[in-house]
DNA sequence: TCCTGTTTAGGTAGCG
DNA sequence: CGCTACCTAAACAGGA
């Protein structure tokens, strides 16, 4: 079990949203995608404020799983027992805390918002129905969740150490690095989608973006990550497990224009830098709800599901 | 029965 | 001040 102490905020209310809180959940882990369980865990583990009155903000957090557009449920294969479905991060999530506040988003992230420009994006209900079933396809095809206990998507979920904007890492560097403003960050070349695709390659793959994101598969090198992606997606319709995007209209992002262009770049360059045993990650401001105390360290909080599911 | 997931509703607080 | 994001509570249904 991770110990509470430098690693976590005390007692105190953390300053991120439930939102925040499930995303770095999710992003911690390699596969990208975590049970609500899980979830849980997560949090607990490292924000001891939560370990109390469970029911209150367990119940805030599926709320916020169910009504918020940014949470993808994934629902396990019939050959994957447990309870309750994998939740993930809609790829297109990723600039909703671009104003820096984890508290407070500068806008709801919503899919369905971009339909009247974006062709890919169902517009009609039967649409979205449609598109479920090619997640459905996707889903299996790519044999996304391998898991529970040792989720095995890892060898192609992070490639060149990318950290998704909600990545705890990344959540925290940014703490640190305000409030100068994200503005200062430059990430020419850098696009999210590429990173991601190997990660969400159920999401990235083809068709399925036709109901949850519509990113461009126009740089689709899919093959750049040994992940010939285009292929798994043109399956059927007629498979198992849907990744179901709540709300099964696509995001409001066509192609790469709205993903983050603000990603840090010595976060997609350098994770040693965000060590907790880096000047870097010391030298910030500190934690509006823990000032002079660690934050949850980069390295340590991303310690993941794969040391936090296998402890308890 | 408990957990998960959805939905509704009321209240608080930040932002323009 | 209005809008909106967020928090909290609660009811309910379905599944393990």
């Amino acid at each position: 079990m991770p110990r509470p102490g430098r690693n976590t905020y005390s007692d105190q209310k953390p300053p991120y949203s439930y939102i925040s809180l499930t995303a770095m959940a999710i992003q911690s882990c390699p596969e990208k995608m975590l049970p609500l369980s899980e979830i849980y865990k997560f949090i607990m583990d490292r924000f001891p404020y939560y370990r109390e009155n469970t029911q209150r903000w367990q119940n805030s957090l599926r709320h916020n799983l169910s009504f918020n557009d940014c949470f993808i449920k994934i629902p396990r294969r019939p050959d994957q027992p447990g309870k309750g479905s994998f939740w993930a991060l809609h790829p297109n999530c990723g600039d909703m805390f671009e104003n820096g506040s984890f508290l407070r988003r500068r806008k709801r992230f919503k899919v369905g918002s971009m339909q009247a420009t974006d062709p890919l994006v169902p517009s009609k209900p039967q649409d979205a129905t449609r598109a479920k079933l090619l997640l459905s396809a996707l889903h299996a095809a790519a044999h996304l969740p391998q898991m529970p206990a040792g989720y095995n998507l890892t060898s192609v979920s992070q490639p060149s150490g990318f950290k998704h904007p909600f990545a705890i890492e990344n959540i925290i560097a940014r703490e640190y690095k305000m409030p100068g403003g994200l503005a200062a960050f430059s990430t020419t070349g850098y696009t999210l989608h590429n990173q991601l695709a190997p990660a969400w390659p159920h999401m990235y793959g083809s068709g399925m973006m036709d109901s949850a994101a519509p990113i461009s598969m126009a740089a689709s090198d899919y093959s750049a990550y040994g992940m010939p992606l285009k292929s798994i997606c043109h399956g059927g319709q007629t498979l198992p497990a849907i990744p179901v995007p709540i709300k099964p209209t696509p995001a409001s992002v066509p192609g790469l224009h709205g993903l983050p262009t603000h990603i840090p770049a010595f976060l997609a360059n350098s994770p040693q830098s965000l060590s907790p045993t880096s000047p870097q990650t010391a030298t910030g401001q500190s934690s509006p709800a823990a000032p002079g105390e660690a934050l949850p360290s980069s390295a340590s909080a991303a310690l993941s599901c794969s040391q936090g599911h296998t402890e308890m």
